[in-house]
DNA sequence: GTCTATACGGCGATAGAC
DNA sequence: GTCTATCGCCGTATAGAC
């Protein structure tokens, strides 16, 4: 799955990201770590001092890879619904690829909301240029005027929160039919992107 | 806040219920429960045998409160866009009057998703009534043709995850400033609607 | 660096007086 | 029914041999 290094660090932070992303802080065991990177509770401790330690490490990596570059797709030159579609495509790529870190995420937030802001600010991340890049698609009438906060958030809540509530859909849509929901989760890109572009685009046909 | 009861069981629920929901079934202590129904620990496993048997019956309450009757919304005589922004509406409201629910229902299901089943299950909550409803509007030409499980989940996502993503958008959207963000909440209402609608209603005007 | 053994504290649960 | 006191487990963290 992961790239496997030989060398113990590595083994440490590969098993504690899988135990920490499916259990969170509070119900991961560091027992449990040591066993999926095949040592002892002591070594973990002689890595990284202690269990809060050894979340920071796994966290900040984790958020770095939940935040990606889609400042870059918006400065490029091409018309503002090849860029709503390429963002859709790119998390919902990255989302498919790893589709507990919502969850994940969520209660981490929910649990400690201090500890997500330091590392916001850690990776000096700013949304205020896609706003600014919004309003000049509206000027232009490009998109219909509209709050582009709001616009910003119907577009991440349709693309995260089906990964965060998948037991749930899984159960009450699709009645634990592994393939129908896996076939619903395929689809969703072309779906997003359709319901947004619709909402968005001024009168054309 | 609550209607609180005299009788020490009512006392129990209600202390449970806020801890419970801010701190998770793992993240709470029984101590912390007893403080706050302002008993001791001996008396909650008085009351209810074991940690595990308070939170079932908390969280049995709560997954009650959280799928209200949308069901009889669509039963109704009125026109599909009418019922749209009556279930938003609703939805809405109850989330305004229980932020903190959709992070910790999130949080649960995906922690024990079988728990979950068992109380849908029991309530005998099935979606396929509201399905067929929206398939007759599509055949009225009342809405654009569209998977109607797609459509249900983009309105719950539009609705729900804000609030689960609360602490990020209050950070990162807003600089922790929080009469900007409740105002964002409270326009939310507005602009899920208005969204919804353009996306789904066919060309008219 | 890696291991075994153990200390230490917290928490759920119970015993038993009133 | 309600309390105080305490048990026993489990999980983090450390000591110390190799």
């Amino acid at each position: 799955m992961n790239t496997k290094k030989d060398n113990t660090e590595d083994k440490i932070l590969d098993a504690a990201k899988n135990v920490f992303v499916k259990k969170g802080m509070e119900g991961a065991r560091m027992q449990e770590i040591a066993d999926e990177a095949g040592i002892n509770k002591a070594l973990l401790h002689y890595y990284f001092r202690s269990k809060d330690k050894l979340f920071d490490a796994i966290f900040s990596k984790i958020i770095g890879l939940a935040f990606p570059k889609i400042g870059e797709i918006f400065q490029s030159d091409q018309a503002f619904a090849w860029k709503v579609e390429q963002v859709i495509d790119t998390y919902l790529s990255l989302l498919m690829k790893h589709p507990y870190l919502p969850a994940f995420i969520l209660k981490e937030v929910n649990r400690d909301p201090s500890m997500f802001f330091k590392l916001v600010l850690k990776h000096g991340f700013s949304p205020a240029p896609i706003f600014e890049i919004i309003e000049e698609a509206m000027d232009r009438g490009e998109i219909i005027r509209m709050n582009p906060q709001h616009l910003v958030v119907h577009v991440l809540s349709m693309c995260i929160f089906p990964f965060a509530a998948k037991p749930i859909i899984h159960f009450v849509l699709f009645d634990e039919d592994k393939q129908a929901t896996q076939a619903f989760f395929d689809e969703r890109k072309q779906e997003v992107k359709q319901f947004v572009l619709r909402a968005i685009t001024p009168e054309l046909k």
